[in-house]
DNA sequence: TGTGTTCATGGAATCGTTTCCATGGAATCG
DNA sequence: CGATTCCATGGAAACGATTCCATGAACACA
């Protein structure tokens, strides 16, 4: 029940706390003798020191924060295991908080992350730099930004160059045959819902395609509203014949509404996510996606955080992104397409 | 620069840091006036308290750790959000840490946590009692099992009932006419891989199919061993006309390795899954599936998890599982089935 | 007016470490 | 052999909060 403290390691091995704390951290001003007897109490104590107590005073916790909106989303599953991967190797525990696109739970977060004295945090921002961010930089927290960046907050950031990718996706569209191409947006908080969102609008254009505003459906990047975006779109009169979805998880719920619309992929409409998931190469038809590295994402996020935590002042990394053509998109278009279902 | 503490807080308000800390805690033993100059150095110097402090004297840390194998498993990406958000509510903020399904990295994460003096121990375990679970039991830090348990560890947990699911599917695909069943098993190192393959073989056993011990491949939950599962079966003399595997990241793995081989799911080779995922609807063929309910195991966890942080000692609970039938398996055994494709 | 009670408050101890500083014994050098 | 350096060691302060205990002001009651 008692707590074994380092006294209890020190008295059993015959030296004084200072000498076993020595011991401990591997100072080398102690005697062979000494840290053979009190590695020997160690063990025969089971002791586990008190990270707390070590934080205290030597004002590092050893721990990081790592805030995204989402696990469940494969994406930030893929980064929350290569962050927690990268910095255990490093010695740090990660601290998972998932946001869930609120401001509020993010600055909640943020908050007991402070109170924690993480030595820093890897964070997924949304909104602006109101809140807690603002908190963070004039305490001067270790930050880095990762997949998102947030206006006028200078700090390192790990993202990726949607432009590329949004624009190979619609010009490859163009040349199968569409001219009304759906975008399931982001939601414009975040940065890089606006990016994309900027990026497709800029590519239609340059590309001559429709830039019917109606064309647009601004979602959450949760997968309900990619299910919602999809009704709104094919109820228009003029639907349009191709989907492009700004995240994996409207992609998803897009696709079950699909389904359930009875249209058949690939032949009836086309259709395009932005994040590259393992199984979307499996679906049949296979899904043609924007893919980026998540793995170089987060090694460098926790690389970049290391640096700022020793006092550097890394630079951003922009990661490419490119288009992948599946079977979803690669047909031509359908003479049958764009006409609703409903009407047939 | 200079931390923040709370001597300055109770300076800036006139008062001493013991008040100062009882207006923090809510304690009624302070005037209205001491409460509001208090509360207005605060928001003043945007203080927020050391959290490693207040731990160390009050001895909870208002954290609880969280392991498993893998966030990357829908599964566990699941129950991690729905763990992390439950605690946040109660106020304890989650640790995360990934296994990986190794014994040298569960050991070396629940030494940290013990180190950090979480308050309690959520885990999906692997292996036996030895190690440092044995360290959890003996210094009584509060623990509860998810989806696995460990052999005569004594610890309230939350599990599936495995067997169910499994002998109906297995009697599903036996009423269809199959007679051989390739089983890809978890590993027998997790309660769960021991479990499911018990109730594998014993359904097959009662239900009169072939029991040929070449039928199941041992793999360890991840893709990589679902495919290698795949080949193993695929290429004996005699190979299954249905699989079934123990977990959906081997599912996903054999899934990509049937494509590549050009079989049809649900025609040439009938398909099943336990543990269900939102996506596993979406393929074409639909994907048949066990389904057990991740939400309501993360949320009991943190219920139980809490009851053994404030004394009690909470029942065990055992959640059940039950078939979903879709098409990847709900087609008559086809004729060419059971052929080996490169014989053709 | 004197005694007793209530109650906000401050001082000081405490939690388990790390680290500064002083000490004293051994070793080295001239 | 005396003086100097080296180095392992222990005592004590510090980290930032909480909490026990004592104090003294205010108030009530007889």
């Amino acid at each position: 029940m008692a707590e074994i403290t380092i006294k209890d390691v020190a008295s059993l091995a015959g030296v004084s706390a200072a000498t076993a704390s020595r011991v401990l951290s591997g100072n080398p001003a102690t005697s062979p003798g000494a840290r053979a007897r009190v590695a020997a109490a160690i063990t025969e104590l089971d002791y586990r020191p008190n990270a707390q107590a070590r934080a205290l005073r030597s004002t590092r916790s050893d721990s990081i924060g790592l805030l995204v909106s989402d696990v469940r989303n494969p994406f930030f599953a893929d980064l929350a295991h290569t962050v927690e991967q990268a910095a255990l190797s490093e010695g740090y525990v990660t601290l998972l908080g998932n946001a869930n696109e609120r401001k509020e739970q993010q600055d909640r977060y943020l908050d007991t992350l402070i109170s924690r004295r993480v030595d820093g945090i890897i964070v997924a921002p949304l909104g602006d730099g109101s809140g807690s961010i603002a908190s963070l930089i004039e305490r001067e927290i270790p930050t880095v930004f990762v997949d998102r960046t947030v206006d006028g907050i200078d700090v390192p950031s790990v993202t990726t160059d949607s432009e590329a990718g949004i624009r190979q996706a619609v010009e490859h569209l163009s040349s199968v045959g569409h001219t009304r191409i759906g975008y399931i947006s982001g939601p414009q908080a975040t940065s890089t819902g606006r990016e994309r969102f900027a990026a497709f609008t800029s590519a239609v254009a340059d590309t001559g395609l429709s830039q019917d505003p109606e064309l647009v459906y601004f979602g959450d990047f949760q997968a309900a509203s990619g299910s919602a975006g999809v009704h709104a779109l094919l109820d228009l009169d003029e639907p349009p014949t191709a989907l492009l979805a700004a995240d994996s998880l409207m992609a998803v719920g897009a696709l079950a509404i699909l389904h359930k619309r009875g249209l058949r992929i690939g032949t009836d409409i086309a259709m395009i996510a932005f994040d590259d998931v393992e199984w979307f190469a499996l679906l049949n038809p296979a899904l043609s996606v924007i893919s980026h590295s998540v793995e170089d994402m987060g090694r460098l996020a926790v690389e970049m955080l290391l640096q700022v935590i020793a006092g550097g002042t890394p630079e951003s990394v922009v990661l490419p992104s490119e288009l992948i053509i599946r079977a979803s998109s690669s047909s031509p278009i359908s003479p049958s397409a764009g006409l609703r279902p409903r009407k047939n």
